[in-house]
DNA sequence: GCCTGGCACTCAGCGTGTGCGAGTGCCAGA
DNA sequence: TCTGGCACTCGCACACGCTGAGTGCCAGGC
């Protein structure tokens, strides 16, 4: 276990690195924050902290810099998280409130997220796994031509057109789409699948295989829309830190377009709170210089998808992660009033 | 005017300078390529280009390198578009084949200009300008909330929640739907707001209000459409060069986050074939190293979106033209098919 | 037992100096 | 008009030495 003076050293050490961006040495420390001791006692403290993994040199003579594990330490024993001020909250707040839908909601999180962090935003779009069906739309194009629409509670339009196996009258349509509201709309979609398990039967037999045609896209069309997309941004901050590992911006910037790293990435997280990955705790390569700062975010109290940000090890985590979770609320907010 | 031998000379400037991304010196030109002539009267010709402001010298003794004059010329008449091989042609629509909606079309398009040309692609959705009115759907959520759905030929769903001025009953709606399909379905765009000018008159005066806002937000949701959205990829492509131009990488990242500048750039080539347009010929600052090469696609002959390539400015032309302009006629083909 | 000051050591970074070589411009001759 | 030759320029790579920040270790003090 460590003594409580070491565990400010390190605290120290990651504070000055995450400010000057360079390997600091005892005598800074001593200078810079009132530890109490001389730096001759900050060096065996040093020591002791790199035997146990916690700090590194990038060569001898150098001074030290925080390893992952290190930054770890950090985030959980040593530092919160930095509430945002209050007119900080009002520009957040403000900033969303001018969407006017879904897509306009994500898109300026992400330019919120990015700006807030200077870093690289990822937000994901509401899941539909815990979302509602609004309504459900059935249009004729052609005899044997329909168009299925779905409207979801978090303001989610999909639409499928549906090649229909026999010519289908208006007024078989217009059955079924009665029918189908009054059983599914408001109910989850997971609940679907079941509430309309039967409905064909109701039919006339010439038009079952259309009813049931029309009744598998639908379920397509949830299963589908729960692999989710997202949106990204601010990926020119990553170029703020290109001068010291310019070589694995690369990697990154291949990442961040493979939406299916960045969806497990995100779907990694399963805290309740904010929860925070750093380096080789990604599971991802090309990430292992950065950490991932992601929180979930709903309507309700229940998080229907995930919001974060990209940046490298070295950040100011309780800054990112008091801003992650403002903008995380106040989504939420949004989202239940829209 | 310049030789025919001068030509010569810069065309091949600008070849080995874009295969070996270093100023090319006579004596390797001579070597490379036989001109029939010795170094020394590549050294005269080397001369001449440089008044006349078509190539550079980066210092005093380093070869040439092209300005973007001379990279206007090398476009405009000495090197051709290069057709996509066979095999290449059938792997484009191979891929673009896949898509399942809208959405896909232009993600899939995105991945695989970026891929082919190995630079930063731009897709910009389908404009709705040219587009026409499938089906407009409305939906009631509450005595005074419907929500609006509009459906387009490309395939296209939008939606908008309106809020009415006083209760707005089923039948009304139903009537309001009707009428308003009638004569807006299958109509253009443009054409909407004269087809519904007189249509509240038609409906009762406690229901004109209700009729005038539904309309309102129709013409506007039609408005906003017409602000295009855009799709980008391959923004891992600009690392390759940033040994070259290091500082350069910043801005062009930044300028790509803005969808404005982009869709001004995109928007800006008038052209009905190919544009190219060569490092300060673009508008914004942050791409005065790029080259944007562009074309219009549609389902139609008509064009109704753009979609091109961004790059470095020591691009392979022909090639990028060539695959430019390939996905642009298989885009044009899948979007018409569907 | 823990902290402190002192001391010798290490080593990245920086500035200077030097040689190399690619490339140039110019000129006289074919 | 082209060519070969020649002197010149200058960026680049490498070697060298210095400096200074930082370290580890140790003996002495509280």
């Amino acid at each position: 276990m460590l003594s409580e003076r070491r565990l400010q050293v390190l605290r120290a050490i990651v504070q000055d690195y995450v400010g000057t961006e360079e390997p600091v040495g005892s005598k800074a420390l001593t200078e810079r924050h009132n530890l109490g001791v001389s730096p001759a006692t900050v060096r065996n403290d040093m020591a002791a902290l790199e035997d146990e993994g916690y700090i590194a040199q990038p060569h001898t003579s150098a001074g030290r810099i925080p390893t992952d594990k290190g930054y770890r330490l950090f985030v959980d024993k040593l530092a919160g998280v930095k509430p945002m001020t209050a007119p900080e909250r009002r520009a957040i707040q403000n900033f969303l409130e001018g969407a006017v839908d879904l897509d306009d909601v994500v898109a300026r999180t992400v330019r919120l997220l990015a700006q807030l962090t200077r870093q690289v935003a990822v937000v994901q779009y509401p899941s539909l796994t815990r979302s509602t069906v609004r309504h459900v739309e059935l249009l004729s194009l052609a005899p044997a031509r329909v168009m299925l629409v779905l409207i979801t509670d978090t303001g989610r339009v999909e639409q499928r057109v549906v090649d229909c196996p026999a010519p289908f009258g208006e007024t078989s349509l217009a059955d079924l789409r009665a029918r189908l509201n009054s059983r599914v709309a408001g109910r989850r979609f997971t609940d679907v699948p079941g509430l309309v398990e039967d409905l064909p039967e109701a039919f006339e037999v010439e038009d079952r295989g259309t009813v049931s045609t029309v009744l598998s896209t639908l379920l397509e069309t949830l299963v589908e829309e729960n692999e989710e997309r997202l949106m990204i941004g601010g990926t020119a901050n990553l170029t703020r830190f290109s001068h010291d590992f310019p070589l694995t911006i690369r990697p990154v910037l291949e990442a961040l377009e493979e939406q299916v790293v960045l969806l497990k990435l995100l779907g990694e997280a399963k805290d309740p709170g904010v929860t925070v990955r750093i380096g080789h705790e990604n599971a991802h390569e090309g990430l292992n210089s950065t950490s991932v700062v992601s929180v979930g975010y709903g309507s309700g109290g229940e998080a229907v998808a995930k919001l974060g940000v990209v940046g490298p090890t070295r950040m100011d985590y309780p800054g990112t992660m008091g801003a992650v979770r403002a903008v995380a609320r106040y989504v939420g907010q949004i989202l239940a009033e829209s």
